[in-house]
DNA sequence: ATTAGATTCAAACATTCGTTTGATTCAATA
DNA sequence: TATTGAATCAAACGAATGTTTGAATCTAAT
């Protein structure tokens, strides 16, 4: 299909500017720059500038999360107690999979979707927050039958902070990597989310 | 000086705006229409929109870091010894103390610090870099002394956890508020620093 | 009272933005 | 081949943006 084409080519530009330069910062004639494509051919495809955006984000964002709960239910099928490192693994394991991803995206879309998440755009809010609660309903439990020590309010606050530390590390793992003069290396995605995992595993055991 | 109160109240209404809508969402007629002040107020006192975002930030930045530098500081000539946890209030309680300030900013400025961090903006970013780098450059061996355990690397990776962790609770309490149904308070600023050191303190301790 | 500098003001500037238009091209069907 | 609907194109639209201008106003020292 020829349409697809331009669809693909549009949401790919869009996709790597959005990521770049954020979305509020990035023109839609940057963005047919880049896809040399027409700039009423973004208005045909996707109708508006957010709606592009929207469409960029669920791309990535549906089939990530189907997986996390796809993961989640296998866990739970294998054994009846799963263990906090594999409930994490299972919401932290396929954003590394996608961050390794050859195709377009990878990193360029976590970054994005970090930034997303700061980001004052209500409509955006709302689709995030429809996936993000579309997760957490069912990882919500998982977490609690794995710390029933925890008190409900203290692991929804471990969460809250659990996410701030995952979205940051999506958006800014570059930025690590020059601070630390190279000490650390932002391309070791395996390291990268083991140590994550190691970190939030700790934290949300904590004793209150 | 009259030329103070005209500055300020462009910082004041600057401030919430930028932290409810953002900087780049926020129009310098929305800043005048707010502090009821000339368009070109805003040019001759601060020079450009980018420069007074610079302002907004370093007003109340300059003086948190200095007061998380001097608590360091101070805990250091106190013990030779300095546990975690104090760090790391050190590290959180100034934002604590200014997020309940009763003058203007709070936890509006909160916000929009936390959405800084994400920004694409390179101005600001060598801004809030700048100030980290300072920070970080105190902050650092205290932490190396109080993790002897800790390799350098992995220590580098949690602190950006932390940062993370610690941005996203700053710019987005309240959405924790409404997901959670009015469970976790995101007023109770003492609670929520308390859990945050909690879980901090644990995910830095632990072993690799 | 006059002067000089700092500050405010209304108005316009040039640019960029997202969006729309209407003609044109293309692909496939009948 | 003629026709139809989808897809692309150059061009323009109106609105909003950050910035600049130059005159008016205020303040304080001479």
């Amino acid at each position: 299909m020829k349409q697809k084409d331009t669809k693909t080519t549009i949401l790919d530009a869009a996709e790597e500017l959005f990521a770049r330069r954020g979305p509020n910062a990035t023109s839609l004639r940057q963005v047919i720059g880049r896809a040399k494509v027409n700039l009423a051919a973004v208005h045909y495809h996707f109708g508006s500038k957010e709606s592009l955006l929207q469409s960029v984000l669920a791309r990535r964002l549906v089939p990530l999360n189907a997986e996390r709960l796809a993961l989640l239910e296998e866990a739970e099928r294998r054994s009846h107690r799963v263990s906090l490192e594999k409930i994490l693994e299972a919401l932290v394991g396929p954003a590394l999979r996608l961050s390794r991803d050859p195709n377009k995206g990878g990193r360029e879309f976590m970054r994005l979707l970090g930034r997303c998440f700061t980001e004052p755009d209500e409509k955006i809010q709302e689709l995030l927050n429809r996936q993000v609660a579309a997760v957490a309903e069912r990882f919500m439990p998982a977490f609690q039958k794995a710390l029933p020590k925890v008190p409900q309010v203290d692991l929804l606050w471990r969460l809250h902070f659990l996410v701030g530390a995952m979205a940051h590390t999506m958006a800014d793992a570059e930025r690590l990597g020059e601070f630390s003069g190279g000490l650390c290396d932002p391309d070791d995605t395996e390291g990268m989310i083991q140590r994550l995992v190691t970190f939030l595993a700790a934290g949300l055991k904590a004793k209150a």
